[in-house]
DNA sequence: CTTAAAGTAGACCAGTCAGTCTATTACAAT
DNA sequence: ATTGTAATAGACTGACTGGTCTACTTTAAG
């Protein structure tokens, strides 16, 4: 398996398809076609489909992961500063994808978790590393004096993930990033505030 | 169309097969087979697969309704309790489909908004009748001076159903209501709160 | 140069999909 | 009793599904 020029093709146009139209509506054929792969390799790099789509999972997750340390763990910049670029950056991708992709990991959340105990595992993972992310930003904003220290971290992180997946659905069903401009808003008004002395 | 009993057996069985696969994954036959309804009588009653889904939409909002308005427009309750009702029944509901169905319009929404303007705006409508719900539920709470008016009640509303949504996602995947209970916490900790003088 | 394995290639399979078709039954109006 | 229509019934269709199979090509090791 010295080559994985092919099955990083099909995992690149899996993720793009599966991102848009979801899992059960991607058939392996399409995937194939748009990459120009036979299927043949498919079935050399993947055991299954569903095997495919946890490589999908992977792939998705460790390449975001980048970006996610890139914005949250930027010493740089002032924790809240932070999340504030990680929601613009969430924002720029809706409208970039036309309000229709969103994210990957919510869609397949919703779509696999009642079918499959395996994928809602690899979602779980995912989702949970991403708390983590938020957690560290939020025990540094709380060093600062930045935000109160009364609410518990772990609890904000769930709490700011869950709300951002749930604007992203409604962004998504609206075709406009309103809802998430919104929850942005009240976040950074309501919760995320300096504590009263 | 006066004998009704075959198409609302299809409804039925179409939307609890739906809430728990998703609406992809859900074959005419299997909804057929379920409720022992030949085919035929399937297409006498909807032209397709997607006029189906969207009688099913249908039928779940207005059958969802009722229940919004017996836990919103409750009078005899103060407004932050019916909040607190609603968001109970929420999850029983999660609990007692063990974590895998959620939301039915959420599921949907997730799952065909990129994949149909139709089935998009018919989901698009019954959130923003959700969240008109809870604009008048607010609206209420604000009179009374139990929340602060200086934030809008529709802004509210928006964070509200946004971030019930996503911990219902975040529930699915974790097989846990704790994400929907650390919701509605931070929620009434930080956001629903009176006005500081 | 030989050989074994990795990878490519696509025809092919059984099963399932949404949707069509024809036949039959139930029931109302006349 | 007759006729028209609503509804039931399910066999059937072509397209497509995930997955298998065999044949071929490339690559690298001995």
């Amino acid at each position: 398996m010295k080559n994985n020029v092919t099955r990083d093709k099909l995992i690149d146009s899996g993720a793009q398809l599966i991102s848009q139209q979801g899992y059960n509506a991607t058939g392996i054929n399409a995937v194939l076609k748009t990459c120009g792969v036979p299927k043949g390799s498919f079935y050399h790099y993947f055991s299954s489909k569903e095997d495919f789509g946890l490589a999908v999972i992977e792939h998705f997750a460790t390449t975001y992961d980048e970006t996610l340390v890139a914005l949250l763990e930027d010493s740089d910049t002032p924790p809240l500063e932070r999340l504030k670029r990680y929601f613009a950056v969430g924002r720029d991708h809706m409208h970039e994808c036309d309000h229709t992709t969103g994210c990957l990991i919510g869609n397949l959340g919703q779509e696999l978790s009642g079918q499959s105990d395996i994928f809602r595992d690899a979602l779980n993972l995912v989702f949970q590393r991403w708390e983590q992310r938020f957690v560290h930003c939020l025990q540094a904003a709380q060093a600062r004096g930045d935000i109160a220290k009364h609410i518990a971290p772990e609890a904000l992180a769930s709490f700011i993930l869950s709300g951002w997946e749930g604007a992203i659905l409604r962004a998504k069903t609206l075709k406009s990033v309103e809802p998430m401009e919104q929850f942005e808003k009240i976040l950074f008004q309501q919760v995320l505030v300096r504590p009263s002395p």
